[in-house]
This record gives structure tokens, sequence and C-alpha cells, in this order.
DNA sequence: CGCGTTTGACCTGCGC
DNA sequence: GCGCAGGTCAAACGCG
């Protein structure tokens, strides 16, 4: 009996060794993966290995993760009795039985190690073949693109714009790959395949940002780090109220006549909005026609010459949806709590731009982009064009004329029935005059119908650290709340945005306006192909989970009563990344309401959800004077 | 008194 | 050209 326990241990052993040898063998090249990050990483652009992948889920039962992303079977006996302290006699038979059962189990596991063994290395050659081949791209693409981007704006401009709704959390896939997003891991891709700039330019000052603007991409944000709310290119404000801009915001608008995106964020928030992170100013309000809920306007106040601006405005037909859609381009760093936000709309939006001005036709940057559905990260990412699914939405229903800037729509509400074209058109134009194209990228995290997202008001992702803080110290009450790495959320956001020039301008040089149902096929190809576009979406969904799984410190405040009851994941739970998405539809997406909060007691109940409640109290950056830090302190009376 | 919000007026673009 | 609607401005107002 023991001989055959130490037996089953060795061989045990033995096999976890081998795995572990193995890991270390592949690490020691290049990149510095592990398993995990490799499979992430192949999840981003692979969908013939999601299955695969989906073995690795920690939701399984009968498989535990250990913290160097090996497999452990879950042993039903306590560990004691593994330990063969097998003495006593009256225990013999559930001993007997247990290691029967174990010897089984051992069996399983051993097989599975082989397993998991071929899946890594093909899964291995996989990506750095993918990689190799982006590389090139990137490479071979930029100059060219570069020449033509200015004209490919100039004549794109005119043309349609389309809706792209991005739902996260929305629908039921099947589709359950392993869904842990390493920030690390993304880097050290992004480093070495996508060419992804590392460098940190978070803070350059404004003129060198401007310098290091390229004339032929617009955006701002792109290449100078900056953190982008907007799609490459957008520039803030429209060309009506140009009269008001600032000299340096003039000459980008008149270099970039490129159509400007925006970026709607739909959350389910009881509060007036959402925190995002930035500061904003009311500056106006308005009643939008087919709407009851008037819609508010506000600036960003973060710096003085800000252009981004941002609506606010209740869902007509649901009041507790808050439909946050944001414009142009910030000018200035951003609060770590923002880049989070920014991280994601940025993706989206480039991704739209990037989309609407491709053509069907050319081969996308990666393989492994399968329409209509393509998994990201674990994430169903699907997209539906008018003649195909439409999961949610109604394409070409009662948008009216052509909008004059294409919108990209993050939908973190849980309830798909809600979100749809119908209710888009009951919003009371908002975003105005949208239009006829209506793209819906559901990223929709299998079973799980909601989103763990929460905006907490706004931010929902607070990883930064106070140093990368400093101009904006009333921001960093957020610090603490969640901090799980700062400087690979900064490095992957960086990365992104940088890529990101390279993927438009390859996209954009390749593009000729096509057809609305050519240029479906292109987002959906620039979308599910963009490993940038997925890095970004990863990192902001991993940071919130991330986060939570972080005894966050501090809270993700602003939430009101309400919101703090709502029930939330429970982040303690090992859960992958992505997958874990999986919650019940009344955690989702409240503002406040997130998992994030049930990390965090709520200590601060702030009445101001816009201020920074995160601080605790000792911290000194918290002041009152941001009363209008968010528009969540703002007392907008929307609806 | 300073700052932010409110709100009516104004500007602009678009469709008829 | 007119009307409508979105968006912005700026004086008035309120709050701390």
């Amino acid at each position: 009996m023991d001989m055959e326990e130490a037996a089953l241990r060795k061989k045990f052993v033995h096999g976890k060794k081998e795995l572990e040898e193995e890991r270390k063998a592949e690490s020691s090249g290049d990149e510095d993966y592990n398993s995990e990050d490799i499979l992430l990483k192949v999840g981003n652009g692979r969908r013939g290995s999601d299955d695969k992948l989906n073995q690795y889920s920690p939701n399984r039962k009968d498989f535990t993760y250990t913290k160097q992303g090996s497999l452990m079977p879950k042993m039903e006996m306590p560990s004691s009795e593994f330990n063969s302290n097998v003495s006593s006699s009256s225990q013999k038979g559930q001993d007997d039985y247990l290691l029967k059962s174990t010897k089984a189990e051992m069996g399983e596991v051993i097989e599975e190690n082989q397993r998991l063994r071929m899946h890594l290395d093909r899964i291995m050659k996989d990506y750095r073949a993918l990689q190799m081949q982006f590389q090139d791209m990137v490479h071979q693409e930029p100059n060219i693109s570069n020449s033509t981007i200015s004209t490919t704006h100039q004549e794109t401009h005119d043309e349609e714009p389309e809706l792209v709704s991005l739902s996260l959390g929305m629908s039921s896939s099947k589709n359950h790959g392993k869904e842990k997003v390493d920030d690390h891991d993304d880097d050290d891709g992004d480093k070495e395949g996508l060419a992804l700039g590392l460098d940190c330019r978070f803070k350059l000052p404004k003129n060198q940002e401007n310098e290091q603007r390229s004339p032929t991409n617009p955006s701002p944000e792109a290449s100078s780090g900056e953190v982008k709310e907007e799609a490459a290119g957008e520039t803030w404000p429209p060309q009506k109220s140009l009269k008001n801009v600032r000299n340096d915001e003039d000459e980008v608008s008149q270099q970039n006549p490129a159509k400007r995106a925006r970026v709607s964020v739909r959350v389910r928030c009881d509060t007036p909005t959402m925190n995002d992170g930035c500061q904003w100013r009311k500056y106006g309000q308005k009643i939008a026609k087919g709407n009851p809920c008037p819609r508010a306007y506000y600036r960003c106040t973060v710096a003085p010459n800000c252009p981004v601006r941002k609506q606010v405005q209740r869902f007509a037909e649901d009041m507790s949806i808050l439909i946050t859609t944001y414009e142009g381009t910030h000018n200035h760093p951003l609060p770590i709590s923002a880049t989070a936000m920014a991280s994601t709309t940025s993706a989206a939006a480039s991704m739209l731009l990037s989309g609407s001005t491709t053509s069907g036709s050319g081969p996308p940057p990666s393989a492994a982009t399968t329409f209509p559905s393509t998994n990201l990260n674990g994430l169903n990412f699907y997209l539906s064009d008018n003649s195909k699914s439409k999961p949610f939405y109604l394409p070409n229903s009662s948008f009216s004329s052509s909008p004059p800037y294409p919108t990209i729509t993050l939908d973190l509400t849980t309830n798909p029935n809600i979100i749809n074209s119908s209710h888009l058109s009951k919003l009371g134009n908002f975003p105005p005059r949208y239009n006829s194209t209506t793209q819906n990228l559901n990223f929709s995290s299998l079973e799980s119908n909601a989103l763990p997202l929460s905006w907490n008001n706004g931010s929902f992702l607070n990883y930064g650290t106070p140093q990368t803080q400093q101009p904006y110290n009333r921001n960093q009450n957020i610090i603490g709340s969640l901090n799980f790495g700062k400087q690979t959320q900064e490095t992957l956001y960086q990365s992104y945005l940088q890529k990101n020039n390279n993927t438009n301008n390859m996209l954009n040089s390749s593009a000729q306006q096509s057809l609305p149902a050519e240029t479906i096929a292109a987002a959906t190809k620039a979308i599910t192909s963009d490993p940038s576009f997925q890095s970004a979406l990863a990192a902001a969904l991993t940071s919130i989970i991330g986060a939570g799984t972080s005894s966050a410190t501090g809270a993700l405040g602003n939430q009101n009563a309400t919101d703090k009851n709502s029930q939330n994941l429970k982040m303690s739970e090992s859960f992958p990344v992505l997958s874990s998405f999986s919650s019940s539809t009344s955690n989702v997406n409240k503002c406040a309401p997130s998992f994030l909060n049930s990390s965090k007691p709520q200590s601060s109940p702030n009445s101001q959800p816009g201020n920074l409640m995160f601080l605790p109290p000792s911290l000194p950056f918290s002041t009152s004077s941001n009363k209008s830090t968010s528009p969540g302190d703002n007392r907008d009376h929307i609806s």
C-alpha cells in the first residue's frame, strides 16, 4: 500500500516536474512566457485553438491552477492523507478507495500533462509564426501607409460612418478559453512581434508630443503615448466649433480632416454619471429629440486646453443605463485611473476607424480571424453585420441620416435585450444622426452574460501608482484601490497606442472605401486580427479582474449605496480573467456596484461620487476642490 | 469670492 | 430660405 502510494506520488511528481522543465526550456528563449502567456497570446488570434485552450480553463472542477500555471489534480483527500500518514487501520478502507481513485486521477493527470505539452509546442510554433508574420507586416507597411494615409483619410472622410457596438459580456458563447490575461506577456509579445513602442511618454510635454505626432497620423495619442479615448485621427471640437479651439488644436484639425470617431460606453449606472477617472466640467445640457432625459455636455478639465468632451445621457427606455460618449483626444497625460477606460475606448475607436477604412480585400494582419466570431482572449468576440447574425442589434434600423462621426459603442450593460438598435433609435439621436451601418461587436464571455466590469462610476480600473499621476493628484484617490502593476498596464497601453499607428497605417494604406458589407467584414478583420486591440481590451479587462483579485485596498468608490450593495463577483475566487465574466446579470455593470467594490468594504461612501472617495482620508491628494472631477460629482440632472 | 452648474440664447449643419 | 436639431457659449445663479 505504502509502496504503491509512494510510486504514485513519484509518478505524479515526475510528471509535474517534466512540465516545469519544459516550461523552463521554453522560457529560456527570447520571450519569457509561461504556458499561460502562450496560451493567452495564441488565443488572441487563433480561434482554432480555442477548444484546446478550454481544457485549461480553471473552471474545470477536476483541476486547479498552481501559481506557476501548471495543472494540479484536485485531490479529494486531504493532503495529510496523501503524505502517507496512513497508520490507522480504521481508515484503511477509505484509504484504499482514495488511493484507487487517486491512481486513476494520476493517470489522467499524466496524460493531461502530455497533451498539454503537445499543445504547448504547437501553440508556441503557431504563435511565433504569427508573430513573425505580423512583424513583417508592421515593418513593411508603415512606409507605404505613411505616404498614403493622409489621402486615405481624405478619401474616407465622407464615407458613411458606421456605428459599431461592442458588447461586453452580453451573449452566451460557448467558448471558454483560458482567459487569464497576462499583461507581461502582452508586453513581451508586443515588444517583439508587434513592435509596439514601450517607451513611455506618458508625460511628454505637449510640444514634444506635437513634434512626435506624425504628420501622416493625426492621432496625437497614438504617437505621443497619451491616452486617447477616441480613435486616431479624430479631433475635437467639430469643425463648426473651431472658433474656440486653441491654435494647436486647429492645426491638428486642419491637418486631419479625417473623420472623428466617438466611443460610446453604455453602462448600467445608478449614479448621474460614471467616473472615468478624468475631470470634467459641465458646459451644457440639452434635451435631445426622442429622449426625455437631457443630454449633458462635459469638457475635460484635466488640462486647460484639452479638447476632449463627452456627452452623458440616460437611455430613454432604461433609465438605469447611462450612455457616455467620448469625443476628442486628450492632449495631456491622463490620470492612471482614466487610462483603463481610455485604453478600452481608444482600442475600440481605433478599431472602428481601422475597420471602416479597410477594405475586405486585404489579408488580415494575422491569421486566425474568424468571421463573424472570434475568440479574443477567451472573449467571444464576434461581429455581426447586417446580413448575418444580429444578436442584439438590428442594423439599419431607425438611424437617421449619416452620422457625422463614426461611433463605437461599448456596451457594458448586461441585458442584451435592452440594448438594441430599436432602443438606440429611441435614444434621441444619441449619438446623434447615426446611420445605417451598424456593426455589432459582442465581447461576450461565454456563459457569462454579465461583465464584471464596473467602472465604479467610471474608473473601473485603478492600477496606477502615485508616481504616474503626479499632475493629477486629485485623482489619486483611486490609488490604492486596485494596484496590479501600473507599469504593465501603461506599457501595454502605450504599446497599443503606438502599435495602433502602425495598424491604422497598414489598414488605411490598403483601404479604399468599400461597400458597407465589405466594410463590416473589413472591420471585423481589423478588429479580430488586431492584436493591439485585443491586448488593450484584454488589459482593461484583466486589470479589472486582476484588481478584483488583489485585495483592493482602496475602493473604487463612487457608488451610491445601491451600487455598493450590489453583489459582486467574488474576486477572491480563482478565475480566468476573461471567462470569469460570468457574473449574474445583476452584478453587472452598475457603475458602482462593481465587483471591485466587493473587494472593498464600502468604507468610504461618498456622497459625491466624483470625488475620489477612494482615497483614504489620510491621503493628502484628496481635495475638496475636485467637486467636478467627474461628472458624477457634478449634479447634472440627467434623467 | 471663487468655482462650478444652470439655462436661455446663439451658432451651425442638414433636410425639405 | 426656412425650420429643426445638435452643440456651444456665457451670464446668472448657487454653493462652500
